[in-house]
DNA sequence: CTCATACGTTTAATATCCTAGACGACAAGC
DNA sequence: GCTTGTCGTCTAGGATATTAAACGTATGAG
């Protein structure tokens, strides 16, 4: 980890989009203080640095858990999503598998006939998603069932599981998962 | 979070069985000092107590997690109150929230106009999300876009954010988030 | 342009931390 | 008893953090 509790101050502090002077008001320490600390030309007391902290509001755990090399990108134009699979089945992931990403988000498109796979499938986790176009057949464990827009579905992905567009349009869902965590 | 830094570390020194000479003398700083420290009758400089820490060893980061089981939910109560949702703003819980639970689904529906609170929201975990239908404005940290169908965000719930909807008819968004419970 | 405001930085004076060294208390060994 | 050792605590003074107030720059308004 990064001993620059400076640079680790201002990055936080310009992601919460706050002014030296705004903080310091919050904090109830000065300006200079502030700058100074950013400069690591002081190395602040715990207690004044939880003073400053508590402006943003954020605790010393957090703040020395931070990852600064993670400058985590937040927005993604559909041009950015990372597109898998073939004619048949897509999968564009919204946050690409990453350590440290918590949820995996999928737009997923079946074409008309098309099917995940011919036996079932099961891993470790936990799944759901929301039909928005089309209807698709979703089979878990011994229950089978047709779902249309709005529609919705969530279980552990270690239960067998199978999904099928049995219509005569392409289906879309958006899904989330948990990470495969081995 | 305890504030209580002198506790914390005569609790660490002592589960590993250091005198406080002893662990002055590896971490290159005087017994006094760990004495006072301990006492509470200073507060240690980031600095210093880094030099104290690294004779145990443990970082910075170990420290102030330590023992903080009691950690409370505190800032989800507005998330909460969003989460029932008015005329302007609607949200589809997919997957309750439950113990075991790990992931929430959510169909949200803004307004034309609507959004999620005048102030930003900030609290743990992370989500992410597809605009399906209708246009939003996302605010994260210092940055904010506006999105269209198609297009998807995903961000650490730490930091702050808003939802606005900018245009003129409704706006859907299938998003994802990880419990809240941390 | 001039004024006003906000930004981050710097400086002199003060408050606080930190060190070096001494203190009393307790225990073990002779 | 007297030593020898280690424990945690305390105090004076030098080192460092922090404040209050100024500085220089940039930007926008009149």
């Amino acid at each position: 980890m990064s001993l620059d509790v400076g640079a680790r101050l201002r990055s936080v502090r310009t992601t919460f989009a706050l002014s030296q002077r705004e903080l310091a008001r919050r904090a109830g320490v000065t300006n200079g203080l502030i700058s100074l600390i950013e400069q690591n030309r002081v190395s602040p007391s715990v207690s004044s640095l939880t003073k400053v902290l508590d402006g943003i509001p954020m605790s010393l755990a957090e703040f020395f858990t931070l990852d600064l090399s993670a400058a985590p990108q937040a927005f993604f134009s559909s041009e950015e999503l990372v597109e898998r699979g073939d004619e048949s089945v897509s999968l564009r992931l919204v946050a690409a598998q990453r350590p440290g990403r918590q949820l995996t988000l999928l737009h997923e498109r079946y074409a008309a006939g098309a099917a995940t796979a011919e036996e079932m499938l099961t891993h470790r986790g936990e799944q759901g998603g929301v039909v928005i176009r089309g209807r698709i057949e979703i089979t878990v464990g011994a229950a089978t069932r047709v779902l249309g827009p709005g529609e919705a579905y969530y279980f552990a992905s270690q239960l067998p599981h199978r999904f099928r567009n049995v219509g005569r349009e392409a289906c879309e869902i958006i899904s989330a998962r948990t990470p495969p965590t081995f």
